[in-house]
DNA sequence: GCCATAGGGATTGCATACAATATCCAGATT
DNA sequence: AATCTGGATATTGTATGCAATCCCTATGGC
């Protein structure tokens, strides 16, 4: 069962890291010919991680032109996080109820390397896994596993934002203390209040971008 | 502007199409080799295609074993319909306040174009198309195009079951029937009736799939 | 001076050809 | 008899090279 990756799954997840690291800023072409001899690989493995990064939503196709990276309006962001909100909400309201222990300790331990990653300084690349990975340790019991796959596209397409308004507005720590409070009303079954929580937490992740953009825009 | 479409493009569209309507039954291979004989063209843009409708959730790839149709559950359908219960009411409700004289005639020409092809007696090929432009020239005025893009992703995922419960159950003229009421609600800003409406109009055709493909799994 | 347009250059899109991998089946081994 | 091994075969995955398409610029007409 050895987890065979070909070329062009390796060029993509390689790709979705750099542009959700924000190394490709929005709108730059993307040369299948540069990124090729980038990967060490021809181009045909690189048009299908372009052509998945597509699927994605994160660069987009112009016919002989080649491949950009996507540029998401504010109004698109703040649609996808009221998305997130419908959604999040809607698995977490299975979840709690399907908490197990052994759920609970696997969040836990999550945030606890959080902990560590953010006292050893560590860069916020890494944190973002993180995130991801707290929020679905707590929506995996839902036992909704294709409406957790529309959550992970909508993270995946709006990833490149939320770790810019981190690095900008510096808000690590309170989303922090906000999941260790969530743990907890998951923890004790206090379903709406977990649910209102989450909203709330969404939704100041989206203003926060939100205001970086408008800023940013202002000043271009 | 370029109505250019490359051949991957083209494929892709006429093998969704090809799947969609039931040509290939689930879990059945695709081979790259046959496919590009069929479209005269090379791997490579077969390759794409593939890979485009692998992001659709229509087929699968296992490494050098080449690409399978996608077999849902019963419960991952039931968990599509869902979605679609809680995306298209969502949607619809921002929909219903925007709705313009020109977007009630537009969905209602949709409606009569359904009604002439179902009195000519033509393919129920047809019939999934006009029911998708229906929903969409309703939901269209919401002004959430990333929604709107989320609930096409559904619907194709969930497109072949759907015709096939529409052949087993011929329930083609009571879907009609609501379709009219739906309108007709919407005209008159009844939102939560036509929500409620909506939500029954789609769990009712994830229960007739659900009866049709537990009566298969038991013959089977 | 401004717009249309043709040719050069750059880049993509695709066909061909080859390399890599999984499956299958015969034969050996326990 | 059941399981393991290994090579043959089928099919995918990728490299290379060429043709098609688009952008850009220069030139000509008005």
């Amino acid at each position: 069962m050895a987890t065979f990756k070909t070329r062009a799954q390796y060029v993509a997840d390689d790709l979705r890291e750099r542009i959700l690291g924000g190394e490709f800023k929005g709108g730059s072409q993307l040369r299948q010919d540069a990124l090729a001899r980038d990967y060490d690989v021809s181009r045909i493995p690189v048009r299908e991680a372009l052509l998945t990064l597509e699927s994605e939503g994160l660069v987009e196709f112009h016919a002989h032109r080649g491949a950009f990276t996507t540029e998401l309006s504010v109004a698109a962001i703040r649609e996808l996080f009221d998305l997130r909100v419908l959604l999040e909400t809607y698995v977490l309201r299975y979840a709690i109820p399907n908490l197990t222990t052994a759920d609970l300790d696997h969040a836990g331990s999550v945030l606890r390397q959080y902990d560590a990653a953010l006292d050893s300084g560590s860069q916020i690349d890494n944190w973002s896994d993180y995130n991801f990975a707290f929020h679905h340790a707590l929506y995996a019991p839902s036992g909704l596993p294709e409406t957790l796959a529309m959550i992970g596209q909508l993270n995946t397409k709006s990833g490149r934002y939320i770790r810019m308004q981190l690095v900008y507005t510096r808000e690590i720590e309170k989303a922090e203390l906000e999941h260790r409070e969530l743990l907890e009303l998951a923890r004790n079954g206090k379903v709406e209040d977990a649910c209102r929580l989450l909203e709330r937490h969404i939704k100041d992740a989206a203003e926060g971008i939100a205001a970086v953009l408008e800023k940013n825009l202002r000043s271009a």
